[in-house]
DNA sequence: CCTTCCTGTTTATGCTGTACACATAGTCGT
DNA sequence: ACGACTATGTGTACAGCATAAACAGGAAGG
């Protein structure tokens, strides 16, 4: 029932040992076949047997390498997370390079629509995810953030990059699934309009052009954000001095008065060994 | 195959006109079996024969009353969102009214698991949702903010409660299906770990024990969040003057130096109409 | 009384993921 | 060289899903 997580990691972070590829399936092959796939039809137009079809093999004969359909966009995911941006630009200080890596992401799922669909939980990460992550995260060393808000940083632009893509892809499909642009759609829906006349807000807001002239609601999303980031690095740089030099994290105010230099012993001795080393 | 738009809107905007509830089926009594199934189930466990099987009718007999899974979605959705909380404390100042209303959204997803998963565009809102669209937006009516900063303020406020309850739902519902904690699980992933170690920042961060205490994903997303809107709420409050004072979308500067009030003449005789009138 | 509509049923179609038994070919140990 | 074992692909089968289409009975209205 439940798939063998250790399958999983031993899967994305396989190591293809450049050997000469064999005819047949593979993992890699089947791999590509399905992101081609969903990139056309999205994550729901993903089915084994489209797969399958495509590489010209039954549908059960991609059991042989691929636990089932999840383990399958796992592996998708990985892979296209693999597709680095030229680097040359490696913007300096944390705004900015937060700002980069958010649009990167979302640059993303905009060639690959169906990655801002999947869903879930206990996602294993790949060489590919984890190197991303690892990125993420180091755009906010030399901050004042302690880690755990390093971390919560990270996740939360993640999950606005993610709402956003999701936001974009759906709008996108419907509109050339239906053919019918959104402005169009929602501009016959008179029956409704009938009805929103009876709230104030929505009345006022409407009669003063708030839907006419809409922000982009990535950038705005973005921009508040990071405001919102600063303002809390700005905080934690005034208060520098209270956080210990070797871990950040806050330091005891029980301790104050006396000379509190690091938050535990255990740091206290990385720093010495550190200097030792030095 | 694409459904009317319009039969939707009849159908959520129905009137119930308190007749005296006749035997058998009835939109109403297909809707909240279908709340109770999805509550217990998640959305995906929520299927047509279910509901029906609940109701002890066929699986077609709900097609008479409903047009399919969707719009049933559709109309679960707005039912739920009419359960209003003791609306006793409707907090003054945008900000604490911002954070009451996310914070009540979030517990409504807390009741109603399958309400974050929810997904797709082009939901007609119902009454119900209509009147908590409302009453977001109207917690920043009195701010400088401009009409579409305004839509898109509670848009990205809506987005990151999406987002936040989405992950703690599916976090809650993978733990008790497994019966393994998150931790545990991610405990035994040894095989991970081992190659998590060589990436830099990744291994710092840990070491300084940023995943001991992780913050609360979404009170620290809200915050980070309403500073960031605080931000542009101080911006716009220092050039108040600068904006139309009826509708409040920007002056054009081109204007400046002659006397500027208003920022289109629709605007001017807005104003003047409502002075006649008190 | 006959017709028409409303409501629920029956049957059927075409998808989906994947469990299981089988076939074939290549490799390894003796 | 030969039997056993493994890797790989196939065929069949099942349970679940949404929903289209034809049909049946009863209630209501002309």
């Amino acid at each position: 029932m439940t798939p063998d997580p250790d399958r999983g990691v031993e899967l994305l972070w396989r190591q293809e040992e450049g050997r000469e590829p064999r005819p047949g399936l593979s993992v890699a092959r089947i791999v590509r076949a399905a992101i081609e796939l969903a990139d056309a039809e999205g994550l729901e137009g993903l089915s084994m047997r489209k797969v399958a079809d495509r590489l010209g093999f039954t549908t059960m004969s991609l059991y042989r390498h691929v636990p089932g359909r999840d383990q399958l966009v796992e592996l998708m995911r990985d892979e296209v997370m693999g597709e680095r941006p030229p680097d040359a630009d490696r913007p300096s200080g944390w705004r900015a390079g937060l700002a980069a890596v958010a649009r990167q992401a979302l640059e993303l799922r905009m060639r690959h629509p169906w990655l801002a669909e999947v869903r879930g939980t206990r996602h294993i990460p790949g060489p590919n995810a984890v190197a991303q992550y690892d990125r993420m995260l180091a755009t906010l060393t030399g901050t004042a953030l302690r880690p755990s808000e390093v971390i919560a940083v990270v996740g939360l632009i993640g999950r606005l990059v993610d709402a956003e893509a999701l936001l974009i892809v759906e709008t996108r499909r419907e509109e050339q699934r239906s053919g019918v642009s959104e402005q169009e759609w929602w501009g016959s829906r008179d029956a409704l309009y009938e009805q929103l006349n009876h709230y104030p807000t929505i009345t006022r807001l409407w009669e003063t052009g708030g839907w006419d002239h809409p922000e982009d609601s990535f950038e705005f999303g973005l921009r508040r954000l990071l405001d919102g980031i600063e303002v809390l690095i700005r905080e934690r740089d005034e208060n520098r001095d209270e956080t210990c030099p070797e871990c950040g994290n806050p330091l005891d105010p029980a301790t104050s008065g006396r000379p509190r230099v690091y938050c535990s012993r255990a740091c206290q001795q990385r720093a010495y060994r550190k200097r030792q080393k030095s």
